[in-house]
RNA sequence: GUCCCAGUAGCUCAGUAGGAUAGAGCAACGGCCUUCUAAGCCGUAGGUCGCAGGUUCGAAUCCUGCCUGGGACACCA
């Protein structure tokens, strides 16, 4: 536990003693003390809302009682400088802020470990998230989906849970029957041939650009082969090459996947009919209409839902059930998926699907990317998947660059809609959020600079008693609270929350810099612990950037 | 028609498991660079938390109804 939780346990546990000791609550009646941090510092650094909870059990109004528990409380060990009863019986306890230098040494020890914790007692996560069909470049939505769904990984990881990064390839649907069709069209188009584009075809730039190639490299030797020989052909170079792709941008993007799970594979290993054979034993389905139908409204589900259609081909909904079988056969004990917004009918079905098989409904978590729309200069972008008239992460990563495109998602709760706005994301001014983190970083590093070219060697045996300003116990606080931060954002699945921390980490950095000078000629003993506690800060910076896989630069 | 998400400052969004005078960024206004990077800091102004009820010591937060915007409702994936 790290020093800033370990004193607001303390806090708690002299609190309750109190409020014990002065009769107001018997030992086994006395409620969960809540201890949190007041936005305003007026009402000191810690307060508690005890007197109220207990104000129906105690029959006396909560500020008689605020006034028993400061009479009885214990203020030793907690380093309590003061007590104040305020608002309708809040207590609110100042303390002496010296014990806040132990963060340091804490953050200098662990380094780039600093922030974990094992809240997540090593337990087995797969995080699904992108699962874009090979079909054609990511978009938007891919890219959100992308930031948020790395970003939660990483979170989960150091909050202790052990994470698998999943992208699920849709590679045996009717999607890319329509690619090999679209390929087709694009080489015979190449060529000057006469063709059409199919209605469902695809018509992004990067098939065209296969169209093309194909051309180039083999002539018009497929023109006359059968077609369903050409198909297949084209069929397996699409996948081929968008997967080529899509992998290289994520990676671009700096979003790594551990495991690629092929929807095909499922069907090989005959995993698509053990799903189904599974769900007829546990009497799950039933026939009608010449369908095999999936009875999800035991579970809640609006409708039942076919697995087996009239002319006996699956459904999509089916291998998708194999697909979470064979999560939880794996061995994972909890199950994310991360959805764009679309398949947001599908989660009551799945989660119906989960329970039939004979899993817990909490195993799996669905979180949904909602909608981007993208504006530019105050107007609203319009795209077409159709025309292949679409925005894609690699135009971002090209326009925008990776580390402000990945801030902007990582940015925003995930299930709300997001004005994307391209001028403000690509403005390298102030107006842009992301430079605000940067900056901090860039201006850590410039000081350890600075203090070398005057001649200070950093010193990790430095005294730190000179460490007692506002501003520096308020930086530290911020550092302090780091490790908790990691573990709320893991709690809540909210990716959101770790770039609120690292904009208010870096605006502790901003403040103290600008009131306070480290680099001192004067005085060597400040000098020396004002850099062991930047350099706490410079860690504490990092270790929150790189969880939303944003860069931290050494000069601006 | 049913279901889901959203509605908070001029704009984009937070709001810590019901708490104090609802917070940030941008935009606006006023200050701060002979000293470690002014992409910064300090301050001012800006609000009927969509509307109406309810629950209680106390509601942006929980409940009910309504309004507005977006999305989802295939034997397509």
């Amino acid at each position: 536990m790290n020093v800033v939780e370990q004193i607001k346990e303390q806090l708690k546990q002299e609190t309750a003693a109190a409020a014990v000791k002065a009769g107001l609550v018997s030992k086994e009646e006395l409620p969960e003390v809540v201890m949190e941090t007041p936005k305003d510092k007026e009402h000191g650094d810690f307060a508690t809302n005890l007197a109220m909870q207990l104000a129906k059990t105690a029959k006396k109004a909560p500020k008689l009682i605020a006034e028993d528990i400061t009479g009885a409380m214990d203020t030793s060990k907690a380093s309590v400088e003061k007590m104040e009863i305020a608002g309708p019986g809040f207590i609110n306890f100042f303390l002496d802020h010296s014990y806040l230098r132990q963060v340091i040494p804490a953050v200098l020890s662990s380094g780039q470990d600093y922030g974990k914790t094992d809240v997540g007692g090593k337990k087995k996560v797969q995080v699904e998230f992108v699962s874009a069909n090979p079909t054609g470049d990511l978009h938007l939505g891919h890219a959100r989906g992308a930031a948020v769904g790395d970003a939660l990984s990483s979170i989960l990881e150091t909050a202790g849970y052990d994470v698998t990064r999943e992208y699920y390839i849709n590679d045996a649907g009717n999607q890319i029957n329509n690619l090999a069709y679209s390929v087709e069209a694009r080489y015979l188009e190449a060529l000057g041939k006469e063709t059409t584009m199919p209605e469902e075809g695809y018509r992004g730039a990067d098939i065209k650009q296969f169209g093309e190639e194909l051309a180039a490299e083999h002539g018009d030797a497929f023109v006359e082969t059968a077609r369903e020989e050409r198909l297949a052909f084209f069929r397996e170079y699409g996948l081929k090459r968008e997967m080529e792709k899509l992998k290289q941008d994520l990676l671009d993007y700096r979003v790594e996947f551990d495991v690629w799970y092929s929807e095909t594979s499922l069907y090989e290993s005959g995993k698509v009919e053990e799903a189904l054979q599974l769900l007829e034993e546990r009497g799950e389905v039933y026939e009608a209409d010449n369908a095999v139908w999936f009875k999800s409204t035991n579970y809640g589900d609006d409708k039942d839902r076919v697995l087996v259609k009239n002319d006996n081909t699956y459904t999509y909904l089916l291998p998708d059930i194999a697909y979470h079988q064979n999560k939880f056969e794996r061995g994972f004990e909890k199950v994310i998926n991360v959805w764009g917004a679309d398949h947001h009918g599908y989660i009551p079905r799945m989660e119906a699907a989960v329970q039939a098989l004979g899993y817990d409904k909490e195993q799996l978590d669905t979180r949904i990317i909602q909608m981007v729309n993208l504006y530019e200069n105050g107007e609203r972008v319009k795209m077409s998947k159709r025309t292949g008239k679409a925005v894609t992460l690699k135009d971002l990563m090209e326009e925008v660059g990776i580390d402000a495109t990945r801030y902007f998602f990582a940015m925003r709760s995930s299930d709300t809609h997001m004005d994307f706005d391209l001028t403000l994301a690509k403005s390298e001014s102030n107006e842009n959020p992301v430079y605000y983190v940067q900056y901090a970083h860039a201006r850590l590093c410039s000081i350890f600079r600075q203090a070398e070219e005057k001649g200070y060697e950093y010193d990790p045996d430095a005294d730190l008693t000179p460490i007692a300003s506002e501003k520096e116990y308020d930086l530290l606080k911020k550092i302090g609270e780091f490790p908790e931060a990691v573990a709320i954002a893991a709690d809540k699945y909210a990716p959101h929350r770790m770039t609120n921390y690292a904009h208010e980490l870096a605006a502790a950095f901003h403040s103290f810099y600008n009131a306070e000078r480290v680099v001192d000629a004067e005085d060597a003993a400040k000098t020396q612990a004002r850099l062991k506690l930047v350099k706490a800060a410079q860690i504490t910076l990092q270790n929150a950037m790189a969880l939303i896989g944003v860069q931290a630069p050494e000069r601006m």
